[in-house]
RNA sequence: GCCGCCUUAGCUCAGUCGGUCAGAGCGUCUCACUCGUAAUGAGAAGGUCAUCGGUUCGAUUCCGAUAGGCGGCUCCA
């Protein structure tokens, strides 16, 4: 008779004593339970209650009982496809953020009729009810079963090598013991199928309610392009039909936001192919949206005290020789340009050329802006600015419209300050950071606090744990959720990045601030102390946006291409009832131009639903309407995006409205 | 860079198992209509079916290469 401790699903804990061999399933019957926690531990519900456990239900729609369901659902899709396709060799299959996928080496990848049958499949394994069944199994007797799937053979001898860190992740193997999987008939209790696993499981198929394949992608084995590839295919699956569909809702929504779509739909950039790969070209609707948020930039970092520079977009190899993005970054730099070379008639060299290097980074030039001439303690924090456009060589295939282009603009500042500034420096800094995002309407954020790579860095250990420290301190006096991302850190210094959730709940990792240690030394960049010594600048790298592209991407999508007044292309449309009050809107324009609004007047000769139309898909903050009535008034109506009217509205008031609603910023 | 898929009018997309198959809607232009809160009607223009090469009596359709795009993987200092 165990006694254990019994954790209700309302948190109430309770002692009892149960029968020898009680299992968790007879503790908690109720059917949404797929997994028991044990002390701690994530165990099938066929678990044996062992003296002094303490088990906690866990139900199919928190985290861990949909990460499991979908660990099953992966189970279920690998026994569709060998069932398929019986050469298909295994792969991994975890569970991952909103489903799951399992990866198959097969002779041929899969096709979307491929996939509708073995969803089909699926459907009938589900459907079923075949157990779950866990066996503990010896290394030979796990290298006995499995002799015909290789790269669960590999996991079998990764285990015997790997430190459990590294195989705390896989699936297959991470548990402390190896374990295979069996999915037991329901009726006859035969063997269907088995998988290397560590599980935990749901009792039976029957408790997947809802699943769906979503794509069949390529992925290297182990993440690794020296590997094979094998095939992947993804899923997901949910608690329910009406979980499953709001998913796919979700899908829908982010795909109807896709930037690269509204960049069309609303006329704001495109990628024209003769110009290349990664390099956009904004139109004139979305060059003022590009002006409002730089203009607004610009004056909030000139309040801040930081300096405006400007630098060319090209430069002489030497520059990164010293910086030495040569040495390290040259695979993601465009390939120099060779110049001044001059040859005699023979051909022979006469005078070696220049290599030219478009720049991939600012921080170098900045850096001889510091060094241009003696810098004393009194210039200190000196915060050097720009818009600066670099160029990277993005490999083909991650290129990804304006979030990852191969040509951006980066709002780049670099602060340089003595050691002792830089607390209060990086306080400042974050606030200002936070400040200004939550000004163009991003207000849900956390921080991520990237620290040493023990195997990679520059720098002593005091510096880095000062400055890591320093950083530490002004994010948690933040008030926001701290993630700590351990070894994440670049060689040269740690790095706080903010993430910023967006309308839809997709997070974004928007601001960096980084420490450097390297670039003041290779620079040797020094300034005159109080006491006359030389010293050097602690150096502090960041960027707001990112990139002004990607960040007006993230605006695009968060917004759903309906920007606030103050950053809309085109805040008003006049809309005439008939051509008879196009001037008089043109006079009504006149005013509000002279009041800084950027206003349309249509005068097409569409009808005016058409033009509401036209101007509702534009996404337009305001809509100025005017017949006779309103003529009659010296009036005009509004109509508003979401499809409200307030009519004979004073045209002085209307100016107001739109005015006021530009310089609080505002939604509307 | 790797794997798979895709590329037909400015946009979104039909279509051809190789033979009057170059089509629609939106957009553009013209004409008529002058209208009170999400599509007025009629007409016109617009494509060497991404590019180059091959197979074939014949290719937009089949094959190959190239470019660009999409979804992943790797990468994102």
């Amino acid at each position: 008779m165990p006694q254990i401790t019994v954790r209700d699903q309302d948190g109430n804990l309770e002692e009892r004593s149960v029968p020898d061999g009680s299992t968790a399933a007879e503790l908690f019957p109720d059917r949404s339970v797929v997994v028991a926690r044990v002390s701690g531990e994530l165990k099938d519900l066929s678990y044996v209650v062992a003296q002094g456990d303490t088990l906690e239900p866990v139900a199919v729609d928190s985290e861990d009982g949909r990460s499991v369901l979908r660990h099953s659902t992966a189970h279920v899709l690998a026994q569709a496809v060998q069932q398929l396709f019986p050469e298909a060799k295994l792969g991994i299959g975890p569970p991952i953020r909103d489903g799951f996928y399992y990866d198959f080496d097969v002779a041929r990848p899969f096709t979307p009729d491929d996939l509708a049958s073995i969803e089909k499949r699926m459907q009938e394994i589900v459907k079923s009810g075949q157990r779950f069944s866990r066996r503990v199994v010896s290394e030979d007797e796990a290298r006995a079963e499995l002799a015909d799937q290789p790269y669960k053979l590999e996991l079998i001898g990764l285990k015997g090598g790997a430190s459990a860190d590294e195989l705390g992740d896989i699936m297959e193997v991470g548990g402390a013991e190896l374990t295979i999987y069996d999915n037991l008939d329901s009726k006859t209790g035969e063997r269907s199928w088995c998988d290397l696993c560590r599980g935990p499981h749901v009792p039976t198929t029957r408790v997947i309610p809802a699943f769906k394949l979503m794509r069949s992608a390529a992925a290297y084995w182990r993440g690794s392009e020296k590997n094979p590839m094998l095939q992947r295919i993804y899923g997901t699956a949910w608690e329910s039909r009406d979980a499953l569909k709001a998913h796919l809702a979700f899908l829908e929504e982010a795909e109807k936001r896709d930037h690269r779509r509204l960049g069309t739909e609303l006329d704001l950039f495109s990628f024209p192919d003769e110009i290349g790969s990664g390099l956009a070209v904004f139109h004139p609707k979305g060059g003022v949206v590009r002006r409002a948020m730089e203009d607004y930039s610009r004056q909030q970092h000139e309040r801040a005290g930081y300096e405006f520079v400007n630098t060319p977009h090209l430069t002489k190899g030497t520059l990164y020789e010293i910086s030495g993005h040569l040495d390290w970054y040259s695979e993601g730099m465009y390939p120099p340009m060779e110049l001044d070379a001059e040859y005699d008639a023979t051909g022979a060299l006469k005078r070696a050329g220049q290599k030219y290097y478009m720049k991939p980074m600012n921080c170098p030039m900045h850096n001889l802006i510091f060094s241009a001439r003696g810098r004393s303690y009194r210039e200190l924090p000196l915060r050097l600015f720009e818009f600066g456009t670099v160029y990277r060589y993005e490999k083909s295939g991650v290129v990804h419209g304006l979030t990852r282009a191969r040509g951006f603009t980066q709002d780049d500042a670099h602060i340089y300050c003595t050691v002792d500034q830089m607390p209060g420096e990086l306080d400042s800094l974050l606030t200002f950071v936070l400040d200004l995002l939550r000004d163009y309407g991003l207000d849900d954020f956390y921080l991520e606090l990237s620290t040493k790579d023990p195997v990679k860095f520059v720098g002593s250990d005091d510096d880095w744990d000062r400055a890591t420290e320093t950083l530490r301190a002004a994010a948690e006096r933040q008030g926001l959720g701290l993630v700590m991302d351990p070894g994440g850190a670049a060689f040269y210094g740690p790095k706080i990045s903010v993430q910023a959730k967006d309308a839809i709940g997709r997070t974004w990792q928007m601001s960096t601030i980084q420490v450097d240690f390297n670039l003041p030394e290779r620079f040797e960049l020094e300034y005159t102390a109080a006491d006359g010594t030389r010293q050097r600048p602690v150096m502090i790298h960041r960027a707001l946006f990112g990139s002004i592209e990607r960040f007006f991407a993230v605006l695009l999508e968060h917004y759903a291409g309906a920007f606030p007044t103050w950053l809309a292309p085109v805040q008003v449309v006049g809309i005439p009832i008939t051509d008879g009050h196009v001037d008089y809107l043109q006079d009504v324009a006149r005013e509000l131009r002279a009041a800084g609004i950027r206003i349309e007047v249509d005068s097409s000769d569409d009808r005016m639903q058409k033009k509401i139309r036209n101007a509702q898909k534009q996404k337009v903050p305001y809509m100025l309407i005017a017949g006779d009535e309103d003529v009659a008034n010296g009036a005009v109506s509004f109509r508003y995006r979401d499809g409200t009217q307030k009519n004979g509205v004073p045209i002085a008031e209307a100016i107001a409205e739109v005015v006021d609603s530009v310089v609080r910023r505002v939604q509307v």
